[in-house]
RNA sequence: GCCUCCAUAGCUCAGCUGGAUAGAGCACCGGUUUUCUAAACCGUAGGUCAUAGGUUCGAAUCCUAUUGGGGGUACCA
């Protein structure tokens, strides 16, 4: 529509001889109860026409449609002039640029974006909270490629620490030697069950030594299976045979179950980032800091940094007794990760609980005068809760990331056999679009909230298969698909088939001629709630369009027929192409 | 205490840089199938956009305060 703001610009000038920057120009679509299809609000520049808003608008409005051919007529509704397009600019715009080659294609950009995502604890098995992380960073990954970034997916497993500790300790206890074959479990679920086996008998210990006398803390302090798990660790940091041995088989048990249900979700990972392996770095970006004065030492010898002036705390970055905490490994992390990769932007999906820690670490890179400080973000998204509030492993109410997707694919299951539709499917063709259709609905569900709010899950009640849903936006696609098969349909363009379109028509070219328009959006913002609402709308529209035009395949007039099916094939791309980014499949049947 | 995020229909959510009478889905009520897939379509009903001020021609949107909720808060990650 740039050619209507030059066209406005140039009215400005000839009416009341200002020349105005295309910024003041607003155009929005117009209200349905309206006529015309592009509105300009004319406000704005009432203070160069120095008339009324009505005044502004009717000037405007004549000198467009007098000046610029598109415009066939107008009217003013107080001070908005609404334009009225005419139909031959949309349908060229249809048939030259929606209908061609490189509309869904990517144009690339030339400059690299690390994304961060996944990013789990190897002690337990992954939950809902996982998936939400999990489906976020794929998409986002995906909405970068799309929108022209070379992107590198990375995964920073956190595979060390007094956790892991923990639940190899009660597996070396209690666990009879158990594995993932010897019980049939999933080996991230096997290690997450001695880790809740640790807790319970860490409970214990603390109950019997209150009773004892002590006080709590000191209880949780001295509890003999705490101090044997820190044991525990400091051998690990020492690299005791028979510890890293245990450490190794766990977390390849652990390796194992998550890349089942990574598979089972679609995502991947370009590199992996392991602790174990960058736990002590950073040590040289203190020593820099601490050249650089950014850091200060305190008389125990430990190192901070002082925030205060930037509204923030003292920050700790170096233990006394030399040893790292988290922020410490970040900032070595960080630079690792750079220097691998040379990248211009780097995203961290991590959870809002840790928004003060990347203003931090963000804050102290760029003081070190990284140049690379400035193209970090940190995609902070909201927590998963349930109706009873957060979800806690301690008290058992966490969603199990494999359990939920079983479930999902079950219920897929029972609506699609109630529809009946699967009767001539294969078994393997019904494994696979139950599939499809049970992590679509879940998918969809949790990628169509913006990722900084909080997202309420009710386990109580299944995710559902109708309205703005998944399965909606996957049977439009099929309705298509199936549709387009039935006419043998073959892609051509008569760019004379038709002069007029119909109301939805139209509004349907209109809505599909914003996807590159919506993509860079939702590139921008890091969301793709953008594009998971911008598809829905999509899929509405058609299936009104559908609903209301007569049956096409029986249409008698070939080249009404011919671009009517060209409509259906670009909306089937275009949610193809989006649901893709959002890494749901979309089915040909179902 | 301090910092930060959030609050829109009974429920779950949209609402793009401030623009017209705030939109969907679910649930509820009613209608549509001898015509291309009814996981669909059409319609009814449902709102003091947490509250109070302020800025503006114009505020759900920006600012301030208050209330309610989430998260964080100096040697956990």
């Amino acid at each position: 529509m740039n050619f209507i703001i030059t066209a406005t610009q140039d009215a400005v000038k000839h009416l009341y001889n200002q020349d105005i920057d295309e910024t003041v120009i607003n155009l929005q679509e117009t209200r349905k109860e309206f006529e015309g299809q592009v509105t300009i609000v004319v406000f704005p520049l009432v203070r160069f026409s120095k008339k009324s808003p009505e005044q502004t608008a009717d000037d405007l409005g004549k000198f467009l449609q007098e000046n610029v051919k598109e415009v066939e007529g107008f009217n003013v509704v107080k001070g908005f002039l609404n334009l009225s397009i005419a139909q031959s600019y949309w349908i060229n715009l249809f048939n030259n640029q929606l209908l061609a080659d490189d509309f869904l294609s990517v144009k690339l950009n030339g400059q690299k974006v690390m994304v961060e995502y996944s990013s789990p604890n190897t002690n337990k098995p992954l939950h809902l909270g996982h998936i939400r992380n999990n489906l976020l960073g794929y998409a986002v990954s995906e909405l970068l490629k799309a929108d022209g970034y070379d992107v590198v997916k990375v995964n920073l497993v956190n595979d060390r620490g007094i956790h892991i500790c923990k639940s190899m300790l009660a597996w070396q206890k209690w666990g009879n030697g158990e594995t993932p074959q010897s019980t049939g479990l999933k080996g991230d679920h096997l290690v997450g069950k001695y880790y809740v086996v640790f807790d319970k008998e860490y409970k214990k210990e603390i109950e019997a030594l209150v009773a004892a006398g002590n006080t709590e803390e000191e209880a949780k302090k001295n509890a003999p299976l705490i101090k044997e798990a820190q044991q525990m660790l400091l051998k690990w940091e020492q690299g005791d045979e028979e510890v890293v041995q245990l450490w190794k088989k766990m977390n390849g048990w652990v390796y194992e179950g998550f890349d089942v249900t990574y598979k089972k979700l679609g995502v991947d990972f370009d590199k992996y980032y392991y602790e174990s392996n960058t736990y002590l770095l950073g040590k040289d970006i203190v020593e820099e800091g601490l050249s650089k004065d950014v850091f200060f030492k305190k008389e125990d010898g430990s190192v901070w940094i002082d925030l205060t002036a930037d509204g923030l705390d003292q920050k700790l970055v170096l233990r006394a007794d030399g040893t790292s905490v988290y922020i410490t490994q970040d900032l070595g992390t960080a630079q690792m990760k750079y220097d691998d990769f040379h990248m211009d932007k780097s995203i961290y999906v991590v959870g809002n609980e840790q928004d003060y820690h990347f203003k931090v670490l963000f804050l102290i890179l760029d003081k070190l005068g990284k140049s690379w400080a400035k193209g970090l973000h940190h995609l902070s998204y909201g927590m998963v809760d349930l109706p009873s509030g957060k979800m806690k492993s301690r008290e058992g109410t966490v969603v199990d990331a494999d359990d939920l997707i079983a479930e999902m694919v079950e219920t897929a299951k029972q609506k699609t056999e109630e529809l009946g539709k699967t009767n001539d499917f294969s078994d393997t063709e019904k494994e696979t679009l139950y599939s499809t259709i049970g992590l679509g609905a879940l998918k969809y569900f949790l990628l169509k909230v913006e990722p900084k709010k909080r997202l309420l899950f009710n386990p109580a009640e299944s995710i559902d298969f109708q309205g703005n849903t998944g399965p909606f936006i996957q049977y439009t696609h099929a309705r298509i698909k199936s549709l387009l098969s039935r006419a043998d349909y073959q892609f051509s363009i008569d760019k004379t088939a038709i002069t007029q379109l119909s109301d939805t028509e139209l509004e349907l070219i209109m809505l599909l001629a914003k996807y590159p328009h919506e993509l860079a959006e939702a590139a921008k913002a890091y969301s793709p709630a953008y594009m998971a609402n911008y598809l829905y709308e999509v899929a509405k529209l058609f299936n009104k369009f559908y609903h209301e035009v007569p049956p096409i395949i029986k249409e008698e007039n070939a080249q009404v027929k011919q671009y009517r099916l060209n409509i259906c094939k670009l909306t089937a791309d275009v949610i193809k192409r989006g649901t893709q980014i959002l890494g749901i499949e979309v089915p040909e049947r179902m």
